[in-house]
DNA sequence: TGAATTACTGACACGGCGTCAGTAGAGTGC
DNA sequence: GCACTCTACTGACGCCGTGTCAGTAATTCA
């Protein structure tokens, strides 16, 4: 056995632990809230000693960098097939956002995780930092949404002079996520006056993506992919009670 | 001296002492970051021994919410101010998002505490607690927006089949607070491609506010309070360093 | 003036964090 | 097979911040 291949499979060894850790952290998150986790509960989560821990992370903020980093990956995959299984570019923007919209139902642990990163501080990152990974993960995001906008403007289906379309995959972003996370925020005004909380963010999506429409297609609901609905007289206000 | 009139003296004593302390927890949260802001940084500033600060808070959180409360006030002034301002419906309300975003730039930290109110986890919470009175604060400033986006709907700049006015109004909120929020935690990106936050926010808050535009009024730009700005050829992507 | 109430503090115990010297065990050279 | 080196890993320590409580000063009431 050759010094050079045990090496190699000690390395391998060495990131499937501090994959482990990770898992260990994602499911401890998810279960008590970032804020509640002990380092101890993840080390111990994970079948480790704490100290392994700052082994591989410096603190907790890293291990939430690294969950993050997971989740914009796991994103991007979606994003990625939503995109594929739409022809327009605006079907495309409509695909990604309903891609969104399921990924915070399916992963609210992972979504808590962006919002948490989203609201830190910008500061200067080291090049080769998780949170430098993170942010990069961040832009191969971003670039599955530029190409759908670029794609748009030229097949016509999004007008051309909505904007850069790096602004508007950031705006486009932000509005998706601000939506997102009022809606779990405000789960309880929702409940109360009686309306769906999916109801809600899939209405403030069409509502945000009405500025990519050209002047034409203005008037008429957006294509296809909305899903066939009655012309929806406004449905909150009537408080039907349910929990 | 009747016994009465001393007992409302020190109550008001009492008032007074809790707002030098959420003073105190502004500068401290201001100048060092709520994470690593200390109760024993807080009560310093204060002038306090700690102890004192958990008599009347039960712990920074709580703080925290104080602070929101303060914050929520004073952007319901504002609003209301933008607002009164501006004649039609759609005019209120983009003086009313144009107040938000001077609002972040000018309160900082306010807008970072309700990026940490918006994000946190819906909880049963006591009627009487300040997360409470946090909440109806926010309530109030919606109330502003909801009464333009009626009044819009009534004098026609905004199209009425928009949508419910309440939910119009968060997924409003929601919409600029992600801006913004983007706009911040992405402030180094911005600097790299070379481009000025402020416009990112306005484009940003106008492409949002474009889905509420009745079907005449969508092609041409909306209405006066825009400022006057060149066919704008998308200026993004030319990068000039400025750091 | 003394009793009672209230605002406030010092000091303590607890618990989590980050670190470091040290161990076990596998790999390497002879 | 034996000694060595290297590395993943741990136990235990010191530190710091939190939240609390008994106790003190100050003010009000009778």
């Amino acid at each position: 056995m050759s010094a050079n291949r045990s090496q190699v499979r000690r390395r391998e060894e060495k990131e499937q632990r501090r994959e482990e850790i990770v898992d260990a952290a994602e499911i401890v998150f998810q279960r008590q809230g970032y804020a509640t986790a002990k380092m101890e509960d993840v080390a111990r989560q994970a079948r480790v000693s704490r100290a392994l821990v700052y082994l591989y992370f410096r603190n907790k903020e890293e291990l939430y960098f690294a969950i993050c980093v997971r989740a914009l990956h796991l994103i991007r995959e979606r994003f990625v097939a939503a995109a594929a299984a739409a022809p327009s570019g605006l079907e495309k923007i409509h695909a990604i956002g309903r891609a969104y919209v399921r990924f915070a139902g399916d992963c609210p642990g992972y979504f808590h995780a962006l919002t948490h990163l989203e609201s830190h501080k910008p500061t200067e990152v080291a090049p080769d930092s998780i949170e430098r990974a993170a942010l990069d993960a961040g832009k191969a995001v971003h670039g599955v949404t530029i190409a759908a906008l670029e794609q748009g403007m030229r097949d016509g289906s999004i007008r051309k002079d909505a904007g850069d379309p790096l602004m508007l995959a950031l705006s486009l972003w932000a509005f998706s996520h601000g939506a997102i996370q009022l809606s779990i925020s405000k789960k309880n005004l929702f409940a109360d006056v009686g309306v769906d909380l999916a109801d809600f963010t899939q209405a403030a999506l069409r509502f945000g993506l009405r500025g990519l429409l050209p002047p034409t297609d203005l008037v008429p609901e957006p294509p296809s992919d909305a899903r066939v609905r009655a012309p929806s007289p406004p449905r909150a206000r009537t408080p039907r009670s349910r929990r």
